[in-house]
RNA sequence: GGCGCCAUAGCCAAGUGGUAAGGCAGAGGUCUGCAAAACCUCCACUCCCCAGUUCGAAUCUGGGUGGCGCCUCCA
């Protein structure tokens, strides 16, 4: 089984095969730069970041341009209610994307295109799509004739005239510039106030959609292989970027269309417009939730189906990435211990260095999955196995001071688990649990020491209250006591 | 009204004809004055309901019920 995607377009999962063998065109929907982003959207940008390090990890070079959208009606009126340039708004909202996306662990796209730095040539391919009979001017508009793309719907699964009759009861303030009710604006007519770009129409901006056309034809040429985005993108958004793209080059604009579930809120989509949204960076600021819980959350159901945010589920994401985490922290912690070496090998600490047996099970299993239009739950479950086998051997090392396990076997394990969870960009910090602190705050060892034999002489005349109340002030202070048969009392700081 | 998706243990979630992965939570045991840690073990005769096809169905077909999405800006 090689690699297969669900397509949007055939409504199956296809085999995928590149049109250039070994390398990959993909092209991911950005976000339009007026707010902040949710959870939503850090559930998209993740699912597409797998996708594109699986496709790395399995050999091929991959480009991978993201756009902003960065002129629109709802930058235009976040400008006027906040009372600010729209391009600072727009500035604003683009850092705040990036810093999102790199403290969840998103690769920075090869490129970051944006709608404004190609209005000429969104000029040019919207005069293209006239020439053909395809699009007409309205009173300083430009709208794209549906009726003349013979496959309109494809995507969506939808016919004109069905939609007509939804459409019917709609008002619409364009509906008398429009030949046809699904007709959409590739140019809009400047207001008064509002950004304005010359074009033989008029002064105006582009309407929404055919930036994205513009801007995959001028980073990765006519056709692409992989183009993504959330399912509420569907349509119109990718119906009418296939309407604009083909009818101008009469070429597929795009193989493989890859949509993602969304995350609900008590079973409801959370939106913008439905207000029931949380930002990543409260949630990650002000819920004290670690950026790879919400990796782990995300990836714990497949991309396709949606997931429920709520506190219980975030929780168990929570305890389930302590484990994976331990796991992931095993060589730097024990490495040294079991005789690795870390400086002889530069893959010790390395991940893309490291070279693993493809012919394990775990590794079996994790492709087997991922072929499997990316099944992230399934393929968790050996990263879990193997963490929990390398979570036990690092506690026997601890209480025990020995392992019974084969050392080059546990390096193995180890790095078969930082190389699979590299790919689903799940990584723990090397030193976050790694040699023991330096002197903290607080309690010196040597008091440690102290209350420990004091509590050792309450125990031994019976003075059990004396003994459990040591023992809850050092565990106030982070310290856990482990009595051991013989009268031995170790300790660690948590 | 049109198109489409989903329903598996307390929770999350794989499994699309051969007898229920994994995670979270939970239970019992060893040890222990107690506790914690560690280790060992257990945890869906059953997959929303009804009928059918089949030697065999969570998986296929038909009919219900319940939930959701898109058709308007949305990842």
């Amino acid at each position: 089984m090689s690699l297969h995607l669900y397509n949007t377009l055939t409504r199956r999962k296809d085999l995928f095969e590149p049109l250039e063998p070994g390398k990959v065109k993909m092209y991911c929907c950005g976000v339009t730069v007026y707010d902040y982003s949710h959870v939503g959207h850090a559930r998209n940008y993740i699912a597409w970041d797998v996708v594109r390090r699986y496709l790395l990890w399995r050999g091929y070079a991959v480009t991978f341009v993201q756009n902003f959208t960065d002129i629109d009606d709802k930058i235009i009126k976040r400008s006027h209610t906040d009372h600010l340039p729209w391009q600072q708004i727009t500035q604003t909202f683009s850092d705040a994307y990036l810093e999102d996306m790199a403290r969840l662990n998103v690769m920075p796209a090869t490129r970051y295109p944006k709608a404004t730095d190609v209005v000429p040539q969104i000029v040019a391919f919207i005069q293209q799509l006239i020439d053909g009979g395809y699009a007409y001017a309205s009173e300083g508009d430009v709208y794209y004739a549906v009726e003349r793309f013979p496959s309109y719907g494809k995507l969506s699964g939808r016919k004109l005239d069905q939609m007509e009759a939804g459409a019917s009861g709609r008002v619409d303030d364009e509906a008398t510039k429009k030949h046809h009710p699904m007709d959409f604006a590739l140019w809009k007519a400047a207001k008064p106030g509002e950004p304005e770009w010359e074009s033989p129409w008029g002064n105006g901006r582009p309407g929404w959609h055919v930036e994205c056309s513009v801007m995959v034809r001028e980073e990765l040429g006519k056709t692409i292989d992989i183009h993504t985005g959330g399912q509420d993108l569907v349509f119109p958004h990718h119906e009418n970027e296939i309407a604009q793209s083909e009818a101008a080059q009469h070429q597929p604009l795009a193989r493989y269309w890859l949509h993602n579930g969304f995350v609900n809120i008590g079973g409801e989509k959370m939106s913008k417009s439905l207000g029931n949204f949380t930002m990543i960076r409260t949630l990650l600021d002000e819920g004290g939730v670690e950026p790879m819980v919400l990796r782990l959350f995300v990836l714990q159901a497949q991309y396709r189906k949606p997931i429920d945010f709520t506190d219980g589920a975030i929780a168990a994401a929570q305890n389930s990435w302590h484990t994976l985490q331990e796991g992931l922290q095993f060589g730097h912690r024990f490495g040294n211990a079991l005789g690795w070496g870390s400086d002889a090998d530069p893959s010790l600490g390395d991940p893309a260095a490291m070279r693993i047996a493809e012919e394990t099970a775990p590794v079996r299993q994790f492709i087997t999955a991922m072929d499997d239009d990316l099944n992230t739950p399934l393929a968790l479950a050996p990263l879990f196995e193997l963490a929990k086998a390398l979570q036990k051997e690092g506690n026997r090392l601890v209480h025990e001071g020995k392992t019974l396990a084969d050392g080059e076997a546990l390096r193995h394990q180890w790095q078969t688990l930082v190389v699979l969870s590299q790919v689903l960009g799940l990584e723990a910090a090397a030193d976050a649990a790694g040699s023991t602190p330096e002197e903290p705050e607080g309690l010196t060892d040597a008091a440690v020491e102290t209350l420990i034999q004091q509590r050792r002489a309450a125990k031994q005349a019976k003075n059990f209250a004396e003994g459990d109340r040591i023992r809850d002030t050092l565990n106030a202070q982070g310290i856990t006591l482990i009595d051991k048969p013989g009268g031995v009392t170790e300790w660690h700081r948590s």
